[in-house]
DNA sequence: GTCCCGCACGCAATCGATTACGGCCATTTC
DNA sequence: GAAATGGCCGTAATCGATTGCGTGCGGGAC
């Protein structure tokens, strides 16, 4: 294997600037006043030829990397680009970068990239994923790195999450549809395990409960929260003769199953049925009935990590208060709810 | 700023060990053959202090960080995480790991992350968005790190390109419809500025011509690739009372579009009016009638980009060639297209 | 008992940057 | 004219790994 050209180092430009290579580092960062004639030296050194300071050796000697870890549950899953992008921007803002692993519902692929930022030395990371073994959670809470959670809730861990409000969001669909005159409500659960398939539940159950709606009027199936999952729950609801007059969804990706499953049985949405989803992707609004949906904010929770990351790292008090943030959904009435049929 | 506890060190295992730094590393990565005694005590202090080697120190020795820059368009653009998901499983299988830099349309951050990752010292680039500058062009094929290009055709650069087979693709489209009868049909630009444009509207009129249908029966008009372009364009398209029985899209997000117009517009596809798309991103199996789309062959590009790079570092003689690879593109037939009306 | 051979391991240089410390020279002050 | 002051800049250590070269020890052959 033949080298390839080598970059310039350090040493190349202070040598050809007349310099010591420290003066280089100083004149690059900006640190002393040096004389005009040197600086000037250095800088057309640089110029001259297209160095470029290695990052790694940077690192090396910082015992920093100016780079936080990002792991998501599956780039594929519409949900998490909006927010992979918005973590981005803050992390350049902040002059940090972000290095992505999509588990892709894998638990050893998150595992992997678990250990993959460790050892590229990540100065922080960002879970975004409910597929960590809870060995692995030991692991990380052990280890030096600070961490926050993003869109997923370990039980009971020490450590900061950030997170919708999914009770109070399912409770923004159920009051909607009850506000519409539904009383037979169906709500499709997402993938068992997914860390927000519990809490949206449970807000289902307390919001129907509170709007008097007997628990013989409510019923429950299990999706996957893939299209596939929405579109076989609610042909079974539909086959099974159970007269609902409207369906929740644990996300958007299921309830545009529903929708179509809803559309084969010869039946209008949403004359015949409401649907509502979760999430808020771009999808919600390009299909037919639009759908409506409890909105998360995706670019915010995205935003909010890196910046309590950042700030972590400036001042490791910070890291110290691991509280729980709930960022509120947000209801987005679109085609897909009407009122109850008579 | 306190400083966080360190990770250990190749010292530490060392002084624990009773053994040397370099005798530490040639355990682990498998060197010589130790005496039983000293690798097992070298294992132990590595699991009782928890030792793992730092990729920064490694890459810094070796001048090889085995990571591969992917800088993509725009990660929200439904097209590209399948490719990114590919692109990562295969630099996963090959001991390389990926980072990713998503452009957001903006040539400024496609430049960014350009220059992050040479400073990072990434092994070698890959390509897929057409928002670099001629001067980052320019500069980045002087530089000493391998590029490829994926899914964009800088005009006649010397770099070994992977791309769809446009034209072609866009052809299977029109004979598609052509057999079913259209003879009027429209064609949904893309942004303009956005390389596959050209090559697609190049195929449409081609294959229009072959199949004889004359150019006062065609029309084209500009989008923008996204939904909104889509809905825009068809909406105008109907409303100027061209009567046109099928419509060709630059891709799927347009294409969404243009149904959601039509249907606005009173009309039925496919009954009144067919429709085509390209990509085939998720959405397109999830929207009502299902989409007819000309399918990218999105992970392919992404492994293919990955094995030729690879490729390319363990042998510099292969970068040499730089040609270009088109990967045919595959007509998946749905429900947004049907006979011509009569 | 001596010599030699080879194996297992340690020493130390190296990768490319940052930065504490100290030296040199010019200027000011008496 | 000598001493003190201060501004620039160079020397060298350091970050944590890898690896060529050399050393010492043990065993086998005579």
């Amino acid at each position: 294997m033949i080298e390839r050209a080598a970059p310039a180092t350090i040493r190349d430009v202070a040598d050809r600037a007349g310099v010591s290579t420290a003066t280089v580092s100083r004149v690059l960062a900006g640190i002393g006043n040096p004389k005009p004639d040197t600086a000037a030296a250095v800088v057309r050194a640089v110029q001259e030829l297209g160095y470029r300071p290695s990052g790694v050796a940077r690192s090396l000697r910082m015992k920093r990397t100016r780079t936080l870890g990002l792991i998501v549950t599956d780039i594929q899953n519409p949900f998490f680009p909006e927010l992979v992008q918005a973590a981005d921007s803050a992390a350049r803002g902040l002059n940090y970068s972000i290095i992505l692993g999509s588990a892709a519902y894998d638990e050893h692929r998150a595992m992997h990239y678990l250990d993959l930022m460790v050892d590229r030395r990540v100065d922080g990371l960002i879970i975004a994923s409910s597929q960590l073994s809870d060995e692995s959670w030991q692991w990380l809470l052990a280890s030096p790195v600070p961490v926050v959670v993003v869109n997923a809730e370990p039980n009971g861990l020490p450590v900061p999450v950030i997170t919708s409000d999914n009770v109070g969001g399912t409770r923004l669909a159920v009051d909607h549809l009850v506000g519409l005159g539904h009383r037979r409500i169906a709500y499709i659960r997402g993938y068992e395990g997914f860390t927000a398939d519990l809490p949206r539940v449970e807000g289902f159950r307390r919001a129907c409960a509170d709007a008097g709606i007997p628990v013989s009027d409510i019923v429950e199936i299990r999706g996957d929260g893939q299209f596939e999952g929405g579109e076989r729950a609610t042909a079974e609801l539909l086959a099974s003769g159970t007269d609902v007059t409207a369906i929740v969804c644990h996300n958007d990706v299921t309830a545009i199953g529903a929708m179509r499953a809803i559309r084969a049985a010869g039946k209008h949405v949403p004359r015949d049925i409401s649907v509502v989803g979760c999430d808020d992707i771009a999808a919600a609004a390009w299909v037919v009935p639009a759908l409506t949906t409890v909105a998360q904010q995706k670019a915010e929770m995205g935003t909010l990590a890196v910046e309590w990351l950042a700030a972590a790292l400036d001042d490791p008090e910070h890291a110290g208060l691991a509280e729980t943030i709930r960022i509120p959904m947000i209801l987005r009435v679109r085609e897909s709810t009407g009122p109850a049929p008579a």
